[in-house]
DNA sequence: CAGAATATGCAAGCTAACTTGCAAGACATA
DNA sequence: TATGTCTTGCAAGTTAGCTTGCATATTCTG
């Protein structure tokens, strides 16, 4: 029984402490397993009579017992003989999904730099944040993107328009397109048909572009102001997944956040001051 | 001052004892990390007496010292987040924000394996097969997951129904569903108000759940009967992507495909062919 | 081989970590 | 608001693990 099974089976009878001290353990397994109870409900903010009886609440004789099963699951378990396995070549040797799945995503995300550079983020974070309005732009799967770009440029105060539906239905959105409006584009796989004329309206009224994309990027026509591609992870053929360009669309928006904030307040050390200030709930 | 060259610095004065120590520490030193002074000693048939005037010898102030040290070298350095801690401080110092959100995607990513198994997604992926409709239930920012699901579910034929709007609205969607169906709840940061209802209503005609999630996860109350749960990058109380989640979903889209693949067709080899297969345009 | 030096085990002592009874506080309930 | 239940921290008690003085065994040296 794992611990996070037993940590579901007790679920309903945790109360605020506790759930502090799981949150912990579950977010920083390898800390917890090495260091003691008292370090545990210190960083926690809680007592280490607390951690104590969490250990026994979850099943566990003591909590010396509670600490050794999380060694066993976070350390002994995921130590070096499983690493190999998360290797490309040996985990679809094994037909093992789940790891050759995170071995290409993090390939694909290492090689980002290579092809997105800050700069040019900021370039477009200036661009919509000089923007009255921003139209956005996807198809397929890569409406996925849109709406979160859409949700996260909403909550920061900035005007938001979804392109959706075809031919005439976009045509009507974009008759309010200005020279001060810019238009982001998702655009994965093949340049869909609605692009070359949206992005040509939109240069002829002399409003900005900017195209999110997968490796057809250096290839739109016409080619956008501005364009923010990287290949996605795996190879041509084979799957592709949104978590390349899902990366670069954070990186935007939190640099988008930061130039605001510079702007306005004092400057936030961390990312993490920075969005937590940011994303408040 | 590794632990090998504190060892070398004293391998001529060391004792047979002491050799029998050092030999065992250097082939098995995650075992000695995690053990006491006494397993160690037991193990190579010396006295813990002895283990502790090692620590000693290696000019260390005491052998909780010495396998501290052990720990640091063998389990905390060898981890996986410390591969990406490098980057991920110059990035955090320089205020790089690109490399700072990618180092933390990696590691949250490379972590994964260690909160999710291929046999619970094979769980997951057995009950959505058997399903007759599938409920998908999402809020905030996780519509977006929800959103890619139901596009990749459809395209596999599975019958979808996306679970949209407020109390009244929701009830009204539930009336239909079944002991055959599943609801795929997608759950981050805190629990939302219509979690428990939808999941109560859920078990008690019968259906299937499966709640994919960050930290929370294990304490969603009442217990989704199947969950894929990880922490997302970043810490507790930063900015949290939904890279982890997405991975997850992914991995859980392949595999369905995978056996429907493998009930039907001959079994494909690599996840490109695989792929390539079933997501043809 | 004798004597000294060193190594090792034993066991008592010590320390840090964990456990638990208790009381104060928080929260829900009537 | 009063009452009871539940939660949490405190502090004393307990335990496991580490250290060290001492005695015995072993090895080295002349």
């Amino acid at each position: 029984m794992s611990i996070l099974e037993r940590v579901q089976a007790v679920a309903e009878s945790l109360t605020r402490a506790e759930h502090l001290l799981v949150r912990e353990v579950i977010a920083k397994p390898r800390d917890v397993a090495l260091g003691t109870a008292s370090s545990l409900a210190q960083r926690t903010g809680v007592h280490e009579a607390t951690a104590s009886r969490l250990a026994k609440k979850l099943g566990f004789e003591s909590y010396a017992n509670f600490r050794d099963a999380i060694r066993q699951e976070f350390i002994v378990k995921a130590g070096p003989a499983t690493r190999v396995r998360n290797t490309l070549e040996a985990a679809a040797q094994n037909g093992d999904i789940l790891n050759e799945l995170i071995a290409r995503e993090v390939e694909a995300l290492t090689a980002l730099p290579d092809y997105v550079d800050s700069s040019r983020i900021s370039d477009a974070v200036k661009a919509l944040t000089a923007a009255r309005r921003v139209f956005i732009f996807a198809r397929g799967n890569a409406v996925t993107l849109s709406t979160m770009l859409a949700r996260r440029l909403l909550r920061m105060g900035v005007e938001v328009e979804v392109l959706s539906g075809d031919g005439r239905d976009l045509a009507e959105q974009m008759l309010g397109i200005g020279a001060d409006d810019v238009m982001v584009l998702f655009v994965f796989r093949r340049q869909p048909r609605h692009f070359a004329p949206l992005v040509e309206r939109a240069h002829h009224v002399g409003a900005g572009t900017l195209a999110i994309s997968g490796s057809i990027g250096p290839a739109l026509t016409p080619a956008p102001k501005l364009l923010l591609s990287a290949p996605r992870s795996g190879s041509n053929d084979s799957f592709q997944t949104l978590t390349v360009p899902m990366a670069i669309t954070n990186a935007l928006v939190l640099m988008m956040a930061q130039m605001n904030q510079d702007a306005t307040l004092e400057r936030l050390e961390t990312l993490g001051e920075l969005i937590s200030n940011f994303e408040s709930r």
